[in-house]
DNA sequence: ATCAGCTCGGGCATATTGCCCTCTGGTGTA
DNA sequence: TACACCAGAGGGCAATATGCCCGAGCTGAT
């Protein structure tokens, strides 16, 4: 069967030939998918958009350059209607929701088996959106832990003194700087720590990240 | 043992299975090679490998579970002449560098084309060592920049916890994963910090952004 | 005046670190 | 063949840090 009016024309956007690869061989299998172009950034996937008018688009967000999400609000600002799948190796529901709040249909982790891509393409052809089981069960779990809200039972102090540990600012100079004891220190380092349900400073660092209370910029450009 | 004198029998590892899809595509287009065993996991790989004996294993190394670097190590202390070829997403040359340590004899990124990993798997037959253009590049920047050199003196399982530790897997997990004990985990980790010249968890965690051990995106992408 | 909530820190048991050591097994060299 | 060397594994132990409890001064609102 070729190009009717049932076969779904598939563009393929990722950055990773071999995925891209791994993708037509896995469509070509079925026998009323094509894929009709393919980009290898957000940038061109844009611009192949315009130009193929593909039924579904299928997108990596995790590119050098012209990143997946900004390509999916340029698509969904050119077509409200374009249908988005964001196939990604991310299992973290953030992305999930960045990528939903973009426009994207669906969103399908690469760990997931070749059907669940499948099943995908299916459902978001008939504009039903699919979140792969993965990414299902963390945003169900995120929803009980409720991650994000947590900052916001810290106190002024406690935050304060949370951005100095995530600069790796020793407890004996905090201490000096805030004019309090050490050990007073340690005890709000401990509070954060509770607060915020981690159990190690390095789980402390990754959630300061996620939060966006470490200047990650200003890290990297400092030499040490 | 194999097919055909001059077929060439390769072993997949990788936990993204449209990964793998690709790869069988793609090599299933040289009429000299043949896909005989896949693994989605060092654990597997391993086993796999002292089933199928082939003569090219292509490797990931970031993957779930028990890592690449791990399974590369002991496959190769089953069969000192294995050739392992790394496929790997991360351009940072001192994941080169660690693969090649623990035993690899190509290291190519997922952003090549597909002929780059085409040619490394006849450079590596030839047991000739091959890294793909963007990690020589970077190697060389780094001999003048030399910014990271201090993880050069981590050795290759020193690099494989500390990618653990930045990761806050927990020491007791980090033992049952490489099946040593806890305290073995606890010493190494002490050595790490102190050939890194850090004092405490969040001073190597700051380092380990520097150096881009600690992939950012994928701990955003993290569940709680 | 009373209560609630922050800030500050002492006390103390337990866990972790820092630093040392031994032992093994593979590699290299004379 | 013997010796030296180094990575890896892990025990021992003192020094610290952490986890958790407590009480005391402040505020500010009821």
């Amino acid at each position: 069967m070729n190009s009717t009016a049932n076969t779904i024309n598939i563009m393929l956007v990722d950055d990773h030939a071999i995925v891209r690869e791994g993708y037509r061989s896995l469509l070509q299998k079925q026998d009323n998918m094509a894929v009709i172009a393919e980009a290898s950034d957000g940038a061109q996937a844009y611009l192949l958009y315009k130009q193929h008018n593909p039924d579904i688009t299928i997108m990596d967000i995790s590119m050098q350059g012209q990143g997946g999400l900004e390509a999916i609000s340029r698509i969904k600002q050119l077509d409200a209607e374009a249908k988005i799948i964001v196939f990604s190796m991310h299992q973290n529901p953030s992305f999930a929701l960045q990528a939903t709040r973009a426009g994207a249909l669906g969103y399908v982790t690469k760990s997931s088996d070749p059907e669940v891509l499948i099943r995908a393409i299916y459902d978001v052809q008939q504009n039903k959106y699919t979140l792969s089981a993965d990414i299902a069960k963390a945003l169900a779990l995120e929803k009980l832990g409720s991650d994000s809200a947590a900052l916001d039972q810290l106190t002024v102090r406690e935050f304060e003194i949370l951005r100095m540990i995530v600069d790796a600012t020793p407890t004996q100079k905090i201490a000096d700087i805030l004019n309090i004891s050490p050990k007073t220190v340690a005890n709000t380092h401990y509070i954060i720590k509770k607060k915020l349900g981690v159990n190690s400073d390095i789980e402390l660092i990754h959630l300061a990240i996620k939060m966006n209370i470490l200047d990650l910029l200003a890290l990297l450009s400092q030499d040490s």
